[in-house]
DNA sequence: CATGAATGAGTATTCATTCAT
DNA sequence: AATGAATGAATACTCATTCAT
């Protein structure tokens, strides 16, 4: 395992330093790329200007990435892994399905807000991906809808939650959570994240919990 | 009232059949830009595409619009009007802050519902209109917001909505007509406008009449 | 020949009025290109600005022409048809050489100065005229140039000439006619038209005509 | 001297590499802009065969020049740089008038015969030309015409000429020099420039040069 | 005859992508 | 691996000319 493995050793050394630089230069463009995507949108981000602001060359950003179109896959890939990864792990272990609701909510707006920009250009730039990728953004927000969903029938089967159709709100919750993003021209200068999160929680609660269950979720309700 | 007037009435009638005609032609292309937008985006669509669609010669296109550009304006200007006509005539002379502010959503809903297309073309294109296209947008929604904020402020004074903040409240129901366009991919195999409206209106007022007022509004939240 | 002649007459009479329109129309059309190919040049004049310009319709402008280039032939035709009525008839009856050539010359810068615009077109928008009327235009050159030739070669003949290559030389009066359009941007400011022309006369004769005839002709030296 | 300097050497040999190559592209392109741009004019030579005539892309030449125009401009700006380059460096430390005049002339005729086609052009695309251009060569053309016109005074001072108007005189030189290239297609069949130059010199220096001073200048009466 | 709306061929310019160094 | 010059397909817009009214 030590010195008579030098070949492997260098070797996995050798990749080792080749995987880091790969996500060194990813990251690099990755940054760039939003910063102009935000401001510019795709079409109008020439490649040239990437580069110029990635700090690297045209030709090295075509090492790590096919098309143009890659770059903001890559950009909106970054955003649905948070998902994936924050969503599921904020509602984990809780029992309560209001509970676990409000906290899959918490959790979807911190991230739409800590990916503001990704999570805008999955709504203006649907026409610059893919099919694919389209179809894969549709099928991660099925997915959402429906941890939603689950909460939601949960609580209506303990009576927690008034009757409602649970496509419908689970898809509104998400809505709401995406609103941050697509409204924060109109909402930021009266509200931060933790502030809008607290008024949507409220405004959906105080619709779904039941008239004999709001006393317990009171602490939900507070607007401030 | 004789010769004088017949060159007059002859140039009105002229005038009134260039208008006619201008009116006609605006119709083709706005309907033809309207279709292919939807299908591909304001960048693939070509001019020369939609001037076949429109049935009429590129040329003819440029007499009436100056820009590609102006072609996104047309069909983004179309819903404009739209809101601007429907949603204040819908709510003008209803008394009640809640009738009125259902009324209000109710109407807006049908109009985003009516112009789908052009509903997605203003979260996806604005990249491509020009910053007045895109103040014009951000002051019509603006205006929207101030109608339904006003339904909501006239509520709570009269204590038949609970207390909550104006402005994301009212910015929520805006969002959750556009919805309708936004996520119609996911709803649209469950629910009809009608329907929707009907549900979300229940989820709305469920959540902003206070107690004692939901009885009297309970229509409002029947959901089929 | 009188009344019973009368039908003839009348279409007669109706060939001169329609004759009469040519002409009217002809002259709006032709005077309004004069004014915006001086300003514009051949390829900026749109015929939609000529009709503005010419208070007539676009369909009008193409009874009377074929082509956008006859429009620029017929302005340039205008001077040709200048220089071949005034300079011979300026030149006609001189016997003497020297006089005659002066007066040749004085006739030339004359219809130079009354055609500026037409003169400098036929310098400017060569590219712009067919090989026909470009042939044409070369073919007058020759002629004009023959009309000094002769006057050149006859008073060498008579010794009131010094010896010089009748080709360049007439080339040059030509030229320095031309000149009166080419560079009167430059002029303009310092001289008129019969100061120039008595300048440049005074100019030739000083170098043409033969020390031992130079007396006879002191008053076309004089420069002012 | 050894690690910086190798840098630096690099980098310098790299600039030099770099502005070779840009040297060599705009030769490309300036030498086949001036063949098109005689043949058809600046409004019929299409980027696209420019692009084959000078053996590049489309995409190569837009990499040298922004504009269309700016070919034109290259073009002319180069038979500028030649003007101001040849004519007061042949001039200079010739102190007779008579005799700088001439080689002003000389030279100014030289420059014109070996960019005859660009001198052609600053006549023909005026109206291609922008505003600036268009200055820069009027500007041009009096600052020759004051070399020119610098000479006559001071030979008239010496006596040597004969009282003349300097403006017109000088641009009359400009425009004789002109006269080789507007002309070439008449003049061309009969005489080279070195015959040019001498008929025009005789033709300018008999009408300037005093009578008692025409012995002195014998040489430029020459005609053959 | 006059009109002017309609036509559509023609072209400068852009920019993602490649590949020799 | 990195570079950036070269490529050329793609496309909005113009404007002379026509022809139905």
């Amino acid at each position: 395992m030590s010195q008579s493995d030098g070949t492997s050793r260098n070797s996995e050394g050798m990749e080792a330093v080749r995987a880091a630089r790969v996500e060194w230069r990813m990251g690099q463009i990755l940054s760039a790329a939003t910063r102009l995507l935000s401001q510019q949108g795709f079409q109008k981000m020439l490649i040239t200007d990437l580069a110029k602001e990635a700090g690297v060359s045209v030709g090295t950003i075509y090492q790590y990435v096919d098309t143009k179109e890659d770059i903001l896959l890559l950009v909106v890939n970054d955003i649905i892994e948070s998902y994936r990864r924050e969503v599921p792990a904020a509602m984990e272990g809780i029992e309560d399905p209001v509970e676990r609701l409000a906290a899959g909510f918490r959790a979807y707006c911190l991230v739409v807000d800590s990916h503001r920009t990704a999570a805008l250009l999955a709504y203006q730039e649907t026409k610059s991906i893919s099919r694919e990728g389209r179809e894969r953004l549709m099928q991660l927000e099925i997915e959402t809808n429906s941890y939603f969903s689950d909460c939601i029938q949960d609580g209506m089967r303990l009576g927690k939650f008034v009757q409602v159709e649970p496509a419908v709100t689970s898809a509104t919750l998400t809505m709401l959570a995406h609103m941050w993003a697509l409204k924060h021209w109109y909402l930021n200068s009266m509200f931060d994240v933790k502030l809008y999160i607290q008024n949507q929680l409220s405004f959906i609660t105080k619709s779904l919990v039941s008239a004999d269950h709001q006393q317990v979720y009171a602490h939900l309700f507070a607007t401030d």
